[in-house]
DNA sequence: GATGCTCGTGGAATCGATTACATCGACGGA
DNA sequence: TCCGTCGATGTAATCGATTCCACGAGCATC
């Protein structure tokens, strides 16, 4: 591959010249630029970016670790994440945590031996000793939808308190009073959040979340299943089930599905984080939806104020509940959006 | 960030022998080693892998450029592709065309620019000049699921031809006989061969494909739904409507949701790729499944025997068929398998 | 005791860029 | 005419690693 070197002989300049006019210096003469770009074209010469960046330190590469890209959310999340760096004039590296601290790891260990400028993360756990000295040494970073408290990093995420309480009142308004969720890693604050949110509604209607009815679930399909065959083998299950994130309510459907009973005859499903899918699933499902898109480009711009010497702030934006059928029929409903 | 020097410095010896240390050189006295160890612990030192690349001219990452993230199979794919590329040592960067070749020809160029050692592509279309010379000039590359005609280059691919005749045999015996396709675009080879084996299994029953009924899409749900209504406004509408792909099957569903019909009632549905919802869709969804994991994996595996100097080969797996509930009730089922 | 290994080590070149500093010519003002 | 300034350019240092080569010590062989 052509060197800059070999661009200087080709146009018989110096390589300082040619860095110049590659970095459009001011003091170059038409004549030398010319010559330059000619022999840029005629040889095929792009500039090394690993050169590049050991001379310069900077990388304009953001690395983005989220915790599971098979989950739709962090798909989209991580898409949008993409557009608005590439807006930005810098590149994304993504790395799929899988829900596991160790993986994790791997991924904020060699993205931070690739000097990537930035660091967005959403963590699987409270935080490794490595993310947390990271953040100490200074490597810019910022938390998407899940955060570690304590540690001095901006936030950009959802508030689903509103849309939570929304949705209690949907279900009480149903006639639901026998409440479960199926709850995320206690580890995350995502996990935490959502149930707190849940116990609070309820306690505005009187109602009590017990433990009988608060299932241990990781965000991923498998335990959906397993909480809700749990759920289903009481000796008085829940009216209805809710879902800290897709995957696990789509574990929920397969074993509603599984026993031959019904959504919402038998027991009804609602979901946080809402899908393209959950308009056509049988029956279409209840959910709270994030504005993921904008978060994306919130946190992106955030850390990109970091990296540039800007303050870089949190962001909270709302959820909102998007009332479907698998709850039961609305007789007047709740509904904000049907989209 | 501490550098070499500073371990050499620390440890008492030259950067040399910690760069010695750190490779495991064989020729390094136990006293040398346990020194710079030592120091690379007390000062939390990391190998700056951008220095690294530069002087042994290899990153140790593949690139990875697929048609769409948000496409559950693709997102599938990229999974296993990092999975596999991990276990052999290699990072991935992804690149996300969105079925743009502009945006293709961006991630293609970014990627050439930071050296990676090899390029996994999924192409959107026939193949820019860019990635054309890059094949030439010898860059490592493997095409997976999609490829291009004419260029020396493994391809890694699950064959659907059988899976599409099972498809039709299904269809066939159902009773349907006016069927149609939504196809993918003509510049790739995935919407080309479909379209032509659904003709090809359709000619074997005395059945065409009319023009009519052969809707052009872009492997987007929008353009599922645009061609569907097409469909429903025909004078004499198809029976049954094959998508190429699992979103245009989405946009399907959309379109006749719209319109207040059901499926498999009014009109059927049978989609290429299959995914966890297809089994929760309101009917589900009779598809046609390929083995993505492993195709990731083999494309990964042939790729690095490439970097490696090895040969690395072409794989075709089959694709099999998942019969469902959405082109009608099955008395005796050609169902292979039910996941 | 000279010769020739091997082993451990350090010095220095190198990868491909960027950039501080030096140089040189032209030009304008006094 | 002379000097200062400015614009265009080249030389060389630098980023942080790897690795070739040279060197000295220790040891076996003859």
């Amino acid at each position: 591959m052509a060197s800059i070197k070999d661009v200087a002989a080709e146009a018989g300049v110096s390589v300082a010249t040619v860095s110049r006019v590659l970095n459009d210096h001011p003091s170059v003469s038409a004549d030398a630029r010319t010559r330059v770009l000619a022999a840029v074209e005629t040889l095929g010469y792009r500039p090394n970016a690993v050169a590049r960046s050991l001379r310069t330190d900077q990388t304009r590469t953001l690395g983005l670790v989220i915790s599971d890209v098979m989950n739709p959310y962090f798909t989209e999340l991580a898409r949008s994440v993409e557009e608005e760096a590439r807006a930005l004039g810098y590149s994304v590296i993504i790395g799929n945590a899988d829900e596991r601290p160790d993986l994790q790891d791997h991924h904020v260990r060699t993205l931070l031996d690739r000097r990537i400028d930035g660091l967005l993360l959403s963590p699987t756990d409270g935080g490794s000793p490595l993310m947390l000295d990271a953040a100490r040494a200074g490597t810019p970073m910022v938390f998407v939808d899940r955060w570690i408290p304590g540690v001095e990093v901006p936030v950009v995420r959802a508030d689903g308190q509103a849309a939570v309480r929304d949705l209690v009142a949907h279900l009480y308004g149903l006639g639901h009073r026998r409440l479960a969720i199926i709850a995320g890693p206690a580890a995350t604050t995502t996990g935490r959040e959502r149930v707190e949110a849940f116990r609070e509604a309820l306690a505005a209607y009187g109602l009590e979340l017990p433990d009988a009815y608060t299932g241990q679930g990781d965000f991923q399909a498998e335990s959906g299943r397993r909480v809700t065959e749990g759920f289903l083998d009481l000796a008085e299950p829940p009216e209805v089930v809710f879902a800290a994130d897709n995957l696990m309510a789509l574990g929920a459907l397969d074993a509603v599905r599984a026993r031959g009973l019904r959504v919402p005859d038998d027991i009804a499903l609602a979901a946080f984080d809402d899908i393209p899918w959950f308009v056509h699933t049988d029956p279409p499902v209840t959910a709270i939806a994030q504005p993921t898109g904008e978060l994306g480009r919130a946190a992106v711009r955030a850390l990109v104020d970091r990296i540039e010497g800007r303050p870089g702030e949190s962001v909270t934006l709302p959820a909102r509940l998007v009332v479907r059928r698998s709850c039961g029929e609305t007789p007047t409903p709740v509904q904000r959006s049907t989209t």
